[in-house]
RNA sequence: GGUCCCUUCGUCUAACGGUUAGGACACCAGGUUUUCAUCCUGGUAACAGGGGUCCGACUCCCCUAGGGACUACCA
């Protein structure tokens, strides 16, 4: 067994904007095996590349995530013994780190221009070689070194990577994976403008924020090597990795924003619940043992392993998710839900006059006759319109059930209100209007649908609505008996 | 092009080398029902191909094919 103590993951995003649902994944699995190991989970900000950089990102990121219910331990808004956890903030970090690997022989200094470079690629590819640096600075004596420093000629820092030999390294799912160090480049350590790389910065803050199991996305295993040969060259020991697979889209390439959404913001604003995001992106690349697909974070966490999660990629299926949400939805108590489609219901609020249909507990009595039909939160809006309009509008022709005539929609129309017209209000509920429309319908020896149908469409103006005696409960009888009424003119 | 990863129903996936290849979503059919939805019951549907190893292969090995990632002073 592992000394829990020493169970430290990290998710390390760059603050680019917005989450992405990939992403969220690889935070998700981060959390779940931090808690499963009883470690910790630490945020830590990459942005090393500047120009992507966008403001704000870092505490939309933390708001995101909170709202899915993945918090941190450690990280440049919750503090922690390792920081600062923001790259940028570390730079005479790296600049020491660096300086070692140089005096070690493990790194050098290179001053090849940008132009070089292009030429040197250039003539590679039409070349059909593989593109690489051409370690051109790799041998530089002493004395070059230093004039060229002297005279400020700008300079990148490059590993230097055996010659020759095989890196075997080793991912947690896959097993020993074998790389040629002959297909290594000397790639940059420290670009010129003094801020590390990725590849380096991740792995000395890993070593130096003693994270024991990097999880990360598969698109980093070609890089692998490079940065177990840096851990070697330190002398220090690798942590745990775990390279996630991708999530595709449908079309089977990488989930980019031309095929729907993949910010997890909008993911929210459409009314996905974060039990249902959660429950999805897991079971993209993890299975529980027994089958049962339904599940919370804490029982995620329970039935979690390590090595029952999968390697190959996963397309991004949003039926499945819609699935899922829908789920959720209908499990939800009623407060929590209405409290949930309010602001879903704005449009709606605004277009009644009637004060009674503003409250809360109208809108409860609204949300519940949906519920089971909500696949998102945003649908309520459509879905409960005819009750907040203080007119319908609707083709009268669909008043009329099956081959009835206008003439015999007309006129059950008239008995239905006569009907209601004689309920009590202090007894206006869907049980007794439900019974009092059935005996009349019984008396009659009529067929349900003759009546109910017309009523139904008469108090909602769709041909898809909940009951009507449920729909004429919250409607009230004043209206209800209102829209019969309206029904029996336009017919 | 090169390197690496991946390959079971349409999709997500399960199956100590011995199962009628299981579950979930979607789909179809039936039931409940005034409609839609929910709910219940049932059904269609997969081991990429070819070689080995083995008494026996979805499972192990090799080859082929397909998909993906990477190949920046981006992460």
């Amino acid at each position: 067994m592992p000394d829990k103590n020493n169970i430290r993951l990290r998710f390390a995003p760059s603050p680019t904007g917005f989450l992405h649902i990939g992403s969220l994944r690889t935070a998700l699995f981060d959390y779940i095996i931090a808690k499963k190991l009883g470690g910790k989970l630490i945020l830590r900000i990459e942005d090393t590349d500047q120009k992507r950089e966008v403001a704000g990102a870092v505490e939309s990121l933390v708001k995101i995530l909170d709202w899915i219910g993945i918090g941190f331990d450690e990280g440049p808004h919750a503090g922690g013994d390792y920081g600062p956890y923001t790259q940028t903030e570390r730079l005479d970090i790296y600049k020491k780190h660096a300086d070692e690997l140089i005096n070690k022989g493990r790194a050098y200094y290179c001053f090849c221009s940008a132009e070089r470079l292009e030429e040197v690629r250039n003539k590679q590819q039409t070349e059909k070689q593989a593109p690489r640096y051409d370690r051109h600075c790799r041998d530089l004596s002493e004395d070059e070194i230093k004039k060229k420093i002297a005279c400020s000629e700008k300079y990148v820092i490059r590993q230097k990577m055996p010659l020759e030999g095989k890196i075997i390294v080793h991912d947690e799912l896959r097993g020993d994976i074998e790389f040629n160090a002959t297909e290594l480049e000397d790639h940059v350590l420290i670009k010129s403008n003094g801020i590390p790389t990725y590849q380096f910065a991740s792995v000395v803050d890993d070593h130096l924020m003693e994270i024991s199991h990097v999880v990360r996305g598969e698109e980093w295993l070609p890089s692998f090597p490079k940065n177990i040969l840096l851990y070697q060259a330190f002398g220090w020991e690798p942590p745990k990795f775990v390279h996630l697979a991708l999530t595709l889209n449908k079309g089977g390439g990488k989930l980019s924003k031309r095929q729907g959404d993949v910010a997890v913001e909008d993911y929210r604003a459409k009314g996905y619940l974060p039990e249902a995001l959660i429950n999805f992106c897991v079971l993209q690349g993890w299975h529980p043992k027994d089958d049962n697909e339904i599940l919370t974070l804490d029982e995620i966490i329970k039935k979690f392993e390590i090595k029952d999660m999968g390697t190959s990629p996963a397309i991004f299926d949003i039926e499945k998710l819609d699935f899922f949400n829908g789920y959720y939805i209908r499990h939800k108590s009623l407060d929590e839900l209405a409290e949930m489609c309010r602001p879903h219901l704005e449009e709606n609020l605004k277009k009644t006059t009637d004060d009674r249909r503003q409250t809360t507990d109208f809108i409860k009595d609204v949300v519940k006759l949906e519920q089971e039909r909500l696949k998102k939160l945003s649908e309520i809006s459509e879905l409960t319109e005819f009750f907040f309009v203080d007119k319908l509008e609707y083709d009268p022709t669909l008043l009329i059930w099956k081959k009835m005539s206008a003439e015999e929609v007309k006129e059950k129309l008239k008995e239905v209100a006569d009907v209601l017209e004689r309920i009590p209000e202090e007894f206006w509920t869907n049980d007794s209007i439900e019974e009092a429309i059935k005996t009349h319908i019984a008396a009659k020896n009529g067929q349900m649908g003759e009546y109910l149908w017309p009523m139904r469409v008469a108090l909602t103006g769709r041909k898809a609505s909940p009951s009507p005696f449920d729909v004429a409960e919250v409607l009230g009888k004043e209206d209800s008996l209102k829209r019969v009424k309206e029904g029996m003119e336009r017919i």
